[in-house]
DNA sequence: CACCGCTTTGGTAGCGCTACCATACATGCT
DNA sequence: AGCATGTATGGTAGCGCTACCAAAGCGGTG
């Protein structure tokens, strides 16, 4: 009559686990208790010697591989950290992607991969889901969030859950932040074109709605100009996403309302790189008559001809920073800094190369 | 003194999920069993429209979020598929990511990322503890594995584990397969220089040993050499990493030892860009005194001046059929097919333009 | 009106692991 | 020797959810 209480009771959901051994295997063949066993996997050292060799050659023979779904609900942590970007269409934020994959794979923790398509919405039900498979730490692009999002997350950072925000740097990060200044970077741009000369200079970027972060470079780059007495009305963004034909595009439209353009900054490379197409089919000489900037010192601007200038922006090294972070967080100090100005470079290349914006 | 059974027995790991409303938290509001609740959300037909409503309205007003770990745990399957590709340091793999992502992401299913660097070693480390998630799936790039992963891979399989390998065609896939063939590759690329008047046809690649899908394409290129009596002895393989630099190189190298060639396979893009750079250097007419093939069709190859040949493949394509195979099985019906030709394209530009090599 | 089969709802056990506590034993001290 | 102290090991409960089964409700049929 007992065999009833030993015959399973339902067939499991065929899945890859199917006959996997569990830990009460490896720790009976082991001839030790169960949790003994873990202690030999997570905590070598308080286990003597002879019991874990045990352990480690029933591991091997049974060929057991934790179940870390077990682990995770049993422990309350997991050692996987989402990372949510805007979008993996662009090359700018691969480069940062590996960053983070690379510090946090070193450190034996997974990544979960996230896209929000810069829409807020998007960001919210990601946040939702993501949170509920007990993350490790989670790493956020940009520091604006719809405000339930941002509530959901401030819980979460209030019970512990280490949060970085990336790519920009925020008055009050939810909790620590990594990136450099977006206005920062818009004043700079003007501030060259200035001092080169030039007094007619433009702004052109996409998804103006979705973008913040261009939105914030545009700001930067209008009181700058103002603050130097220079006109700062011409900006022209799209809602489209970027490409390279959009940058042509948007420099047509550009010299359409504004001949007397002289110089143009725009959003990213991409368009950048359009733009230089499209003035080459007008004949103009670059810099000469247009200076060109671009944005994320993407491959394409140096290999373009002539090689556009841009501004270079260390992803891959703020995505390690931010894992760094991170982990630190996670190895119980507190980081030595919570908000990390990475920085910016102008890149100065053909396409603005020499003073008064070229001749 | 039922005080005792009461009270809770330990503090949980005061993470993220520290003070979460729980199933059972939205079952009582709603006054329904735990159950019921649970259905509501999973199985919704299955649970009358008032109960539903009910539910419903709990889980908002608690702000309710599925603990995926539990969920997991207790159905043994879950919502994350792994992708491993070999680096995220090239642009080549990222279109594809982006397919996979995308589709997945539609169903409702997470990414968890892993790279291998190209090593059968890390390879076999993260199926293993990728296994552990009790993933919904596999997405492996490439079709060589170390004989214990495949295994384990194999016995992951037949126990019902979808496993998609992308980017190759394998004879005996370990279960579906997205690619192309890389052997073929190499032959119409060898068959596309030597139809242009070419003899001395040479290849140029990186990481010799590990790369195995270029080591196709050599072999697939000497063959179709071999058998139109062509000179096939022209091949230089480092073990470095790609690079522009080593392009250059290569190049330099190549041309030291053969100074007879008059075409180059390139393993990828950058490679061939960095040769173009150094043709240039060298003050080698493009195509005229050597014609320059790459392979991946990146955004470079159009862009560098002159525009560099190229072998396009659909990755983004492919990154979707691949997750659409396995979204197939896992719905439950036999896919279509199971091993998919995604083909390739010769993208003639102005480094292989003209008849005979140029003229 | 009793009976059947269907749908809707709930109880319970357990997924595989780890936190907490208890126990056994070795060590060093008075 | 007798006791406190520390170290190594094991038992047990439970993490939050879902699969299985049982029971209740309900309409239709002869």
């Amino acid at each position: 009559m007992t065999e009833e209480l030993f015959k399973p009771r339902r067939a499991r959901a065929a899945h890859a686990q199917g006959k996997r051994a569990t830990l009460k295997d490896v720790a009976d063949r082991a001839g030790v208790g169960q949790i003994t066993a873990s202690r030999a996997l997570r905590e070598p050292g308080k286990v003597s010697p002879a019991l874990r060799a045990r352990v480690l050659e029933a591991v091997e023979a049974l060929g057991y591989v934790a179940n870390q779904v077990a682990s995770g609900l049993a422990s309350g942590a997991s050692r996987v950290v989402p990372v949510l970007i805007p979008t993996l269409a662009h090359a700018v934020y691969v480069p940062f992607l590996r960053g983070v994959h690379d510090e946090l794979d070193r450190h034996g923790y997974e990544v979960l991969l996230g896209t929000t398509d810069y829409l807020e919405a998007t960001e919210a039900k990601l946040v939702s889901t993501l949170l509920g498979w007990f993350p490790a730490g989670l790493l956020l692009a940009g520091v604006d969030h719809a405000p339930p999002t941002r509530l959901r997350l401030q819980q979460a950072v209030a019970a512990g859950l280490p949060v970085v925000e990336f790519m920009d740097l925020a008055e009050a990060p939810l909790d620590m932040n990594v990136g450099f200044s977006h206005p920062a970077v818009g004043a700079a741009v003007a501030a060259y074109f200035a001092d080169r000369g030039c007094r007619h200079i433009a702004y052109a970027g996409t998804q103006a709605s979705h973008d913040h972060r261009s939105t914030r470079r545009l700001q930067g780059f209008r009181a700058e100009l103002a603050a130097r007495g220079l006109p700062e009305h011409y900006a022209l963004r799209s809602e489209e996403p970027f490409s390279m034909a959009l940058g042509g595009r948007l420099l047509a439209e550009l010299l359409q309302r504004h001949p007397q353009v002289e110089a143009v900054f725009f959003a990213n490379d991409d368009l950048a790189a359009g733009a230089v197409l499209e003035a080459q089919r007008r004949g103009l000489r670059l810099p000469a008559q247009l200076a060109v900037m671009g944005f994320n010192d993407l491959e394409i601007a140096a290999a373009m001809h002539p090689s556009i200038s841009s501004v270079a922006v260390d992803q891959y090294g703020m995505g390690q920073r931010a894992a760094a972070l991170l982990l630190e967080r996670l190895a119980g100090g507190a980081p030595a800094a919570t908000r990390l100005d990475t920085g910016f470079r102008i890149v100065e290349r053909a396409t603005t190369a020499g003073p008064g914006a070229g001749a």
